[in-house]
DNA sequence: TAGGCCATCTGGTCCT
DNA sequence: AGGACCAGATGGCCTA
């Protein structure tokens, strides 16, 4: 019952120094339009004490059974933002590392992953053009580096500026994965994320 | 101290 | 009905 509460305070979010949720959330929201516009709050002891002699449902039982609910959906909202941000700390993993060892934010993770995949795309794509006309199967290698695409540290297959240098036009529908939402603000980006991981950062936004 | 980032709560909406 | 998803609000922490 009180293990949620306790969660939240082991997670340094003091937002409940008492335990009624309508009550903490009147205490915090003040100014919040999503606050009920209830002006003076009573605590749910109170509220049992005072209704307990009505009828066999009492308001006092509908808000506990509103206020597990809630407790319920916090729980569940939590989990799945802890969710969220382990599928964000894989993707970090899977990006290449910054020097300097900085933790990427999220923002800069989900722009920096969509670089990323933007860049092996293109390199993909000038090596099977280059295959094309040199007869090589390098195909075959440009899958091996998307099967190893280079983790921190390793250039299993490193891109060289040579190559992808050419690519400087943004072929965003053709080759971007997803649809971003303004290409023409992308553009620049990709280079960075081909020549060089910190200038990304500062470029990011 | 302001601004950025983050975790959490919350109510609404959609889906099963 | 209940869960998932979403966006807004809020407060804490950190850094320039």
């Amino acid at each position: 019952m009180d293990s949620v509460y306790s969660d939240i305070d082991s997670n340094s979010c003091d937002f409940f120094p008492h335990t009624d949720d309508e009550d903490s959330r009147g205490s915090l929201r003040s100014a919040s339009p999503a606050s009920s516009p209830d002006p003076d709050p009573e605590p749910v002891q109170q509220l049992q004490k005072k209704r307990r002699r009505g009828r066999g449902r009492s308001d006092a039982t509908v808000q506990v059974v509103k206020k597990n609910r809630r407790v319920k959906a916090n729980d569940r909202e939590r989990n799945r933002m802890h969710n969220l941000n382990d599928a964000l700390d894989e993707l970090r993993g899977v990006l290449p590392a910054f020097p300097d060892e900085t933790k990427l934010t999220k923002i800069e993770t989900l722009r920096f992953a969509h670089n990323y995949i933007w860049a092996l795309s293109e390199t993909i794509r000038i090596a099977d053009l280059q295959a094309g006309k040199t007869g090589d199967a390098p195909l075959l290698l440009s899958s091996a580096c998307i099967a190893e695409a280079p983790s921190p540290g390793s250039d299993a297959c490193s891109w060289s500026s040579s190559g992808s240098s050419s690519s400087s036009s943004p072929v965003y529908s053709a080759s971007s994965p997803g649809s971003p939402g303004a290409p023409e603000d992308y553009s620049y980006l990709h280079q960075d994320a081909l020549f060089g991981f910190r200038s990304l950062v500062p470029g990011i936004y």
